[in-house]
RNA sequence: GGAGGCGUCGCCUAGUGGUCUAUGGCGCCCGCCUGCUAAGCGGGUUUGGGGUGAUACCCCAUCGCGGGUUCAAAUCCCGCCGCCUCCGCCA
């Protein structure tokens, strides 16, 4: 939830960010004049309160006929209050779902536009000339069946489309994955976190992923609980209506999460493999810093995020996401997305999100500041490994046989050097 | 799933319908006093909001959360959540 206050202090600012996004302008105004209804209502009801508590101290000190008077007066008073509280809260609840309508600030220097505008940052390593090497690369789906690493036939018997079973080396260099991010987190001082994954109506609308794109997660109707499509959900959470000590420095996580997506609106589109399934696995970097820090931290994440798809040898490049393609909290968004030989394109492999102050006023997550009063703090989330690098990894590092080399960094968590085929 | 108990400010705690502005203590902050770190004295110390874009002042809400009864609710009633004790069931 963007700041009130700066909405009434320049509007104009926000105009501009729902344009840059694409959204609607006119709900600046309609915050606005409910604005002005709500603090009207409100002091209405506070004055006649106050009237009525002065009352009540009167009755409480009266004896006989006096206070049976005093009694049938305050009877009316009691009437108005209950009338103008009604009236204030109906206000109150005006703004307050308009305002929560309203997706997170952009920041300055996002490209405009949608999801293809985004702006190259850089590129990161050399893609293998397969076609120099003699061999036709296979597509990880290929590999991961020679390797009796990936089953989807058995992923879609028991679950559905976009389900898969990781197998041997599979699950190997999964878990030898996520396990080599968290480790690197844990050295980078994040403090490692097994969240729950089911979580209540109010995180997942106070992280923003009950607006826009509602339905691209699992409700469990019986218990009222949605299933999370990252650890970011509990891990925003975890501090939930608390004042935080950030004199010492951020508060940083490394979530360890399976995630659930319902993939609604991507029909049709990568169905092959384990590029876009349902359920996968994720370490997930969340800071909670100061709001002035937000961009430091952000860059920060960016380079973490970095420092492990080095240690993959994967090429990838790092782009700037245009405003159109940032999620509601979103201020800022890098992505890095991994070359993936078979498809002849980049694939998002790691996103990192500046939230700045909008997740932390809609779960009430406020610093002390020097003054002893508090404020929101911003926060931050960034992608450290997910079950998809195992696309670029098999992919990036085939040999013609069809294994596959492990990269260097992950041999002592994988256990393995090289992914060989199995003999069926 | 069943029975009982509990939930008050950072911590502990008093408070069974109105009696001043929810007690009191600890801790913490400010000041005074004091011949070193102690003691004593005085004041302050939840959070959110409104007046109001204000470090002062006034007001409203806030006693786990949400409803209700009442002229009036921390207090009475209902529902929910959490913790503790016990019972049942289960991996």
């Amino acid at each position: 939830m963007i700041d009130l206050r700066a909405l009434r202090d320049s509007p104009d600012a926000v105009r501009a960010s729902q344009r840059l996004r694409g959204e609607d302008e006119g709900v600046v105004d309609a915050v606005l004049a409910a604005d002005e209804r709500r603090r009207t209502a409100l002091s209405d009801f506070e004055r006649v309160r106050g009237e009525q508590k002065a009352h009540g101290k009167r009755v409480a000190q009266a004896a006989g006929e006096e206070k049976q008077a005093l009694v049938a007066a305050a009877k009316d008073l009691s009437a108005q209050v209950k009338q103008l509280q009604a009236a204030a809260a109906e206000a109150e609840a005006e703004v307050e779902e308009l305002l929560r309508s309203v997706p997170n600030l952009v920041a300055d220097g996002v490209p405009p536009g949608g999801e293809d505008d985004y702006i190259v940052l850089e590129e990161v390593g050399t893609p293998r000339d397969f076609a120099a090497e003699g061999f036709e690369p296979r597509d990880h789906l290929e590999l991961g069946e020679l390797l009796g690493a990936i089953d989807m036939g058995r992923g879609a018997k028991v679950s559905g489309a976009r389900f898969s079973f990781l197998t041997g080396a599979g699950a190997r260099l999964e878990l030898g994955l996520m396990q080599y991010a968290m480790a690197r987190a844990v050295e980078w001082g994040f403090v490692p976190v097994v969240p729950p994954t089911l979580v209540t109506p109010q995180m997942m609308g106070g992280t923003g992923f009950l607006g826009a794109h509602a339905e691209e997660v699992y409700r469990l109707d019986a218990d009222d609980l949605y299933l999370v499509g990252t650890s970011e959900v509990p891990l925003a959470g975890f501090h939930a209506d608390e004042i935080l000590d950030l004199r010492g420095g951020p508060l940083r996580y490394a979530g360890w999460s399976t995630c659930y997506r319902r993939e609604a609106g991507s029909h049709g589109k990568d169905t092959r493999g384990i590029i876009r399934v349902h359920q996968f696995t994720k370490v997930e970097m969340f800071s909670y810093v100061p709001a002035a820090e937000a961009d430091a931290e952000h860059q920060r994440l960016l380079a973490w995020e970095r420092e492990v798809l080095d240690a993959v040898e994967v090429p990838y490049r790092v782009i700037d996401v245009a405003a159109g393609d940032l999620g509601t909290s979103a201020a800022r968004k890098y992505d890095c997305e991994a070359w993936v030989p078979t498809q002849g394109r980049h694939r998002e492999l790691t996103s990192t999100s500046s939230c700045t102050t909008f997740q932390a006023r809609r779960l009430g997550i406020r610093e002390r500041t020097a003054e002893g009063s508090t404020t929101p703090v911003a926060t931050l989330n960034g992608t450290l490994a997910t079950t998809r690098w195992l696309v670029a990894i098999l992919e990036n590092h085939q040999r013609e046989d069809g294994s596959v080399v492990v990269p260097a960094a992950l041999r002592p968590y994988v256990g393995l050097d090289v992914l060989e085929p199995v003999r069926r």
